[in-house]
DNA sequence: TGGTCGCTTCGGTCCGGGGCGAAGCGTCGC
DNA sequence: GCGACGCTTCGCCCCGGACCGAAGCGACCA
């Protein structure tokens, strides 16, 4: 098929260090400029040029010119699926000693634009354990209950209605087990943050390509999470 | 982390289009000499073994000397799962406009050990919203109604059970949506096997990398699922 | 309207690694 | 026990591509 082909190809985009420490700074769903990029890639301007155009090509990455700046992002939710899991695939398969970035990072974290780690995990347990969420063809829908639990905590359904998936799968990395991605997957996060559950880590290292993933849950985060769905966290 | 470096590797050893054809061949669950991978890859011995001694020791596949063979087959579900959706995300990306194995190979193929295409899909929604399966932590459970119906259909549970994951997702690469995986995916493709519900189809040309995954429904397997399951594929 | 800045393009270098032929080695079959 | 076979190792060539410095180009600022 188009596939042996193809699928090497794609393979190959990812299969560069510099342009895999990229895809993984765009992990945090932020987009970025092309100088951030080559910082986070530890290589310079010239080089970097060179590996965007060739990610924007193959279509795994978006290009956003505003002024004299190019601003990248991940094309979707799906380049993210594919990223996370193959990240997954690789600690798995590999030794994967130590994790330099801590503790905080396997407990809570971005994916693109929703909620992985410990936490996202616990959530999508948490969602189907109570009967919030149910399977339907090709994911999840939100049951009665879930409607109005999620309505109360502020979840945006609406919002997440408008995805072109409400809620779907998404493989964490480090749990190896599935979390929650898609519109709902998405307002969650976005409600989160809103409201103050979680909060934004500053990068440990200085053009650390995973640093701005990291996410921290607020002592009110906490509580709010334990109260309604019965998430919690070990400390 | 490990990781930028570490996913880059991985990523790198899928992406050469030779070890890519490997691993589709390697999809169809068999394990396949060293031979017919250099066939299926269309390239000589000495470049196979070496691709083969790469992916072994990056943990991708597992190898088997048996006499003066070399039996290679993929280190485990997740490498299959990764490899798939992989495969989703290229034809997603790219234009992928016919697929030259036809509509066989999107109705129903070999993914490592279990179904696939648009019966795999049917089957887990068969499954699903008929309430034998219901969410469990790290994937699904049977139900009692799931545990009466596949003992009915004669799927060995017990074997399923002693896999590492009972039952978990899988992306189908065609459909874009999740097929069953795990202990309880293997044991319905080998039921399905065994009880000539589904065949498997000859590769359409000599090497072909993904011949090996092709299957075809029987008139008596159209007739079981559907009466057991509802499940009806279009023709 | 210069000057600075962000990014790209161009030119050139260098290295990794993918390919093959030939040879070596262990296994199977007559 | 000898040849055939499957696979690996060795030696070699060669090409793709990753990188940088320098230059070019457009956008923002004073």
């Amino acid at each position: 098929m188009s596939t042996p082909a193809a699928f090497a190809g794609l393979a190959a985009l990812m299969g560069d260090p510099a342009r895999a420490a990229m895809l993984q700074a765009l992990l945090s769903g932020e987009a970025l400029t092309a100088g951030e990029l080559a910082r986070a890639a530890g290589i310079g301007a010239p080089a970097a040029s060179a590996h965007l155009a060739r990610l924007a090509e193959g279509g795994l990455v978006l290009v956003h010119p505003q002024g004299r700046h190019r601003y990248h992002r991940l094309a979707g939710e799906e380049v993210a699926a594919a990223i996370e899991m193959l990240g997954g695939l690789a600690t798995a398969v590999a030794p994967a000693r130590r994790w330099p970035h801590g503790e905080e990072f396997r407990q809570a974290r971005l994916c693109y634009d929703h909620l992985a780690g410990r936490l996202g995990v616990a959530l999508h347990g948490a969602l189907t354990g109570r009967g919030w969420i149910a399977p339907a063809p090709g994911g999840w829908q939100a049951t009665g209950a879930g409607e109005a639990g999620l309505a109360a905590l502020g979840v945006d359904l609406t919002a997440a209605r408008r995805a072109r998936r409400f809620a779907c799968d998404c493989m964490d990395w480090s749990e190896r087990r599935a979390h929650l991605a898609g519109g709902l997957g998405r307002e969650i996060a976005a409600c989160c943050l809103r409201r103050h559950w979680l909060r934004r880590l500053p990068p440990l290292r200085e053009g650390d390509p995973l640093g701005r993933r990291r996410l921290a849950l607020t002592p009110e985060g906490a509580r709010q999470l334990d109260a309604a769905l019965g998430v919690r966290l070990a400390a």
